[in-house]
DNA sequence: CAGTGAGCGAGCTTCCGCTTGACTT
């Protein structure tokens, strides 16, 4: 046993540290929090100044007991975690539960993971910061109370098994509010005039310019009369404007920052992005994933100076240190970087290369010199309009940065890229080739992506860099939200063509409010962000984490004593818990429709047992209503009473074939056709209303056809065992149940003895608990 | 796999932040 334990957070970490340190130390990982308050019992003695019941987290008994025995044997233990308040606190849990003895025990931190700085902080060691701690049991305690006291009041007043919490429940508001933006969102038309001059280039080459005209009219009667004075019109250069402009390098990569990026430019979900950087992190070729600043070490800033000097010379250098400007950062770690800057690009998957060099560029860029531009603006006038037609372009004089990195934007522009203009003068006479007046219309806020959200979280300072993504999934989990694939609708829009003196009208079409993988509100999360809303508005508050940060802040000063912080909290929030769970209504989003003219029967829809659903009657007496579950993207709210009335047109029967009868009908998996006891799925260009009988036939054959395919060998004494070809292999089907063939077995020579003992030898046990749901393993 | 649409009843669900592996299919 060597002399000194350090303890870390990550193994990954501890690898790298030890080799710094010698053999007088021996370096462990603690692998984050070894305690925490008991999973399942509420776990804050409120009575007894919301004294905190601490366990040791069940899968980190045996590390905690390892831990124990190397610094029982140690003369000195380092606790070397994170300097923020979470990593404060692992070292105080980690002092407590090893029972350290206060003598030989050092705090230490450091910011960087590189020799010299380990040196240091091992020269000056403290003493572990208790009000840091406290701020941070207050925050784990705070999170707990409001977790643990709101969730059970949704499971009696809206369903089983929901969950609130101070992020989660924020997450969902933002969504459902911006969804509420979108559906009272109306857009307004208006023209777009776009003229097309004929110029000459430098060369005395014919050239295109294009201009917009700066005005846009309202109605396409307006929009006609302009084109009309056009006819008879002049054009000529009124003036040009040109205006240098710079752009700066955006700085190195957080956590947020990074998701943003990679899911713009490389189209990867949060926890994809999260899932290769670890992969990276570990293998050494980046600085930690989880931060919140953006700052470069020393070291870091010396090797992208020498690489961008070696790569482009010294104009494109420039030093920068980039301020961290996020609310309640604790900049506990470096910005996301190369770990050596030297390495333009490692081996991998393509996935992890990508990611590499889009960390390595971003850095390398946020070291490198200003991009210097020049605008041109170039006023064309009309001889008999007041109206101003603007040509812009733009020219890079010097690259700087942008050779090797530029920051993308959420908004889809739908401005054309503006380019290099031809030689002009003041005055000049210009040829009108064509004007055009487009019919656009003003677009509605854009739905949040997943990376959209973290940014907007972020701003709010609510959420750390670890729970950004596991906040999504949770709160898809929960089905409060769900990824949308909206196909939009078709509209028209009318363009006008001046061209050689005649004006030609047409009607175009296009598609418009298609999102793909954007984040929607289900009914469950609009019916529950409804109810916590009404009763704890405070909690659902957009500042309501910023608040309770300051709080946290001036505990960690030693200037708030954290139980009167709680009890401040609790005094006031635990009253309303208590009053509504006595004296609210239950809620179920319920909606009245209006009354079905055909049987005059009231319309409602309603959150039932399985999901949403429109219920045609109301029950009395031995008369039962009629149901029909809502479509995918069909909202409680939003939904009509044609719509609804529509739902009960399914399922259908197509008539008969083989004197069986066809029925088509919507389930949880999409629309059916059900015939002979089997199901068949409809593909998704079928529409369940209009599908004929003839190509629900040939659906049926199809499907008869590929699992035939399916099987790969069936034998005469018994029809209900089967080898069968999935999407894992051969398996044995036998009584609706499935048994694995293990791989080094050939499944055409199986025998049907063969293949019952393989069932007989099935110890698989059965869980049966619907507790225990298996999470799927998709991102 | 897909039909259902209540609650006499039994018992469970849930938070946020630190960190990595286990798990089969």
């Amino acid at each position: 046993m060597s002399k000194n334990l350090v303890i870390v957070e990550s193994p990954a970490k501890a690898k790298t540290i030890e080799k710094f340190l010698g053999s007088d130390y021996t370096v462990l990982p603690s692998f984050g929090h070894i305690r925490d308050l008991s999973e399942h019992a509420f776990g804050v003695d409120i009575t007894n100044g919301f004294q905190p019941i601490y366990e040791i987290s069940p899968d980190k008994k045996k590390l905690v007991a390892d831990l124990k025995k190397a610094s029982d044997g140690a003369e000195t233990v380092w606790l070397a975690s994170d300097e923020d308040r979470e990593g404060e606190a692992i070292a105080w849990h980690l002092s407590e539960a090893l029972k350290l003895k206060h003598e030989n025990t050092r705090r230490i931190v450091f910011h960087e993971i590189t020799k010299p700085a380990i040196l240091k902080a091992i020269e000056q060691p403290r003493e572990i910061d208790i009000d840091l701690v406290n701020a941070q049991q207050a925050r784990r305690i705070l999170d707990r109370i409001v977790g643990f006291e709101l969730s059970p009041v949704l499971w009696r007043k809206v369903k089983s098994s929901l969950s609130a919490g101070r992020v989660q429940s924020v997450a969902v508001r933002l969504i459902v509010d911006r969804e509420r933006e979108i559906q009272g969102f109306v857009s307004e038309a208006s023209f777009r005039v776009i003229a097309l001059f004929t110029v000459t280039d430098a060369d005395g080459k014919p050239v295109e310019l294009k201009a917009e005209l700066q005005h846009r009219f309202k109605t396409k009667e307006e929009a006609y009369a302009f084109l009309e004075t056009c006819k008879t019109s002049h054009f000529g250069i009124e003036d040009i404007v040109k205006k240098p402009s710079k752009r700066s390098p955006a700085p190195p990569f957080t956590t947020s920052t990074l998701q943003q990026e990679a899911s713009r430019k490389l189209g990867y979900s949060v926890s994809q992005t999260m899932m290769i950087a670890q992969k990276l992190y570990e293998a050494g070729q980046i600085t930690y994933m989880r931060t919140d600043s953006v700052n470069l070490s020393d070291l870091a800033l010396g090797a992208s100076k020498a690489e961008i000097l070696s790569m482009a010379g010294e104009r494109y250098w420039q030093f920068r240190r980039f301020q961290t400007k996020t609310k309640g950062a604790q900049e506990a770690h470096e910005a996301i970087r190369p770990t050596y800057m030297d390495k333009h690009e490692i081996s991998g998957t393509s996935q992890e290369k990508n990611l590499y060099s889009l960390i390595w560029k971003r850095t390398i860029a946020s070291q490198m010199s200003d991009a210097e531009l020049e605008r041109t603006t170039i006023t064309i006038g009309l001889s008999n309009a007041t109206e101003k037609f603007l040509a812009v372009g733009e020219v890079i004089k010097f690259d700087g940065f942008l050779r090797v990195y530029m920051e993308s934007t959420d908004e889809e522009s739908d401005q054309e890229s503006e380019a290099l203009l031809p030689p002009l003068k003041v005055k000049q006479p210009l040829n009108m080739n064509q004007v055009t007046a487009t019919e656009r219309f003003s677009q509605r806020p854009p739905r949040y992506s997943e990376a959209a959200l973290v940014r907007k979280l972020e701003e709010l300072g609510i959420g750390r860099p670890s729970t950004y993504a596991p906040t999504i999934s949770t709160i898809q989990k929960r089905t409060y939200v769900e990824k949308s694939n909206l196909d939009g609708e078709m509209r028209t829009f009318t363009v006008l063509t001046l061209k050689k003196d005649k004006i030609k009208e047409e009607t175009k079409e296009e598609r418009f409010g298609a999102d793909k993988g954007k984040l929607l509100p289900t009914d469950i999360g609009m019916v529950v962000n409804d109810f916590l809303m009404d009763y704890f508005p405070n909690i659902l508050d957009y500042n309501f984490t910023a608040n309770v940060e300051k709080e946290f802040d001036d505990i960690a000063e030693g200037q708030l004593d954290w139980q009167q912080a709680l009890k401040h909290f609790y005094d006031k929030f635990h009253p309303m818990v208590v009053e509504t769970m006595a004296n609210s209504e239950r809620r179920s989003g319920e909606r009245i429709l209006g009354v079905d003219p055909k049987s005059g029967k009231q319309v409602s829809v309603r959150i039932g047992r399985f999901g949403p659903i429109v219920q045609l009657g109301i029950k009395e007496g031995d008369e039962k209503p009629q149901f029909a579950s809502l479509k995918k993207g069909q909202l409680l709210e939003t939904i009509t009473l044609d719509e609804a009335l529509e739902l009960f047109k399914l399922p259908r029967s197509l008539g008969e074939w083989d004197a069986k009868e066809m029925v088509v009908g919507i389930g949880r998996f999409g629309a059916y056709v059900r015939y002979d006891g089997g199901f068949y799925s409809l593909p998704k260009t079928e529409d369940p209303m209009s599908i004929t009988a003839e190509t629900a036939v040939a659906l049926i054959q199809a499907k008869r056809e590929s699992d035939k395919n399916r099987q790969m060998k069936v034998f005469d004494q018994d029809q209900e065992l089967k080898i069968l070809n999935g999407r894992y292999g051969p398996y044995i089907s036998y009584q609706k149940k499935n048994y694995k063939i293990s791989s080094k077995t050939d499944p055409l020579q199986l025998t049907y003895e063969a293949c019952l003992e393989i069932i007989q030898n099935d110890t698989k046990t059965v869980k049966k608990s619907p507790a225990k749901k298996k999470t799927t393993k998709k991102g």
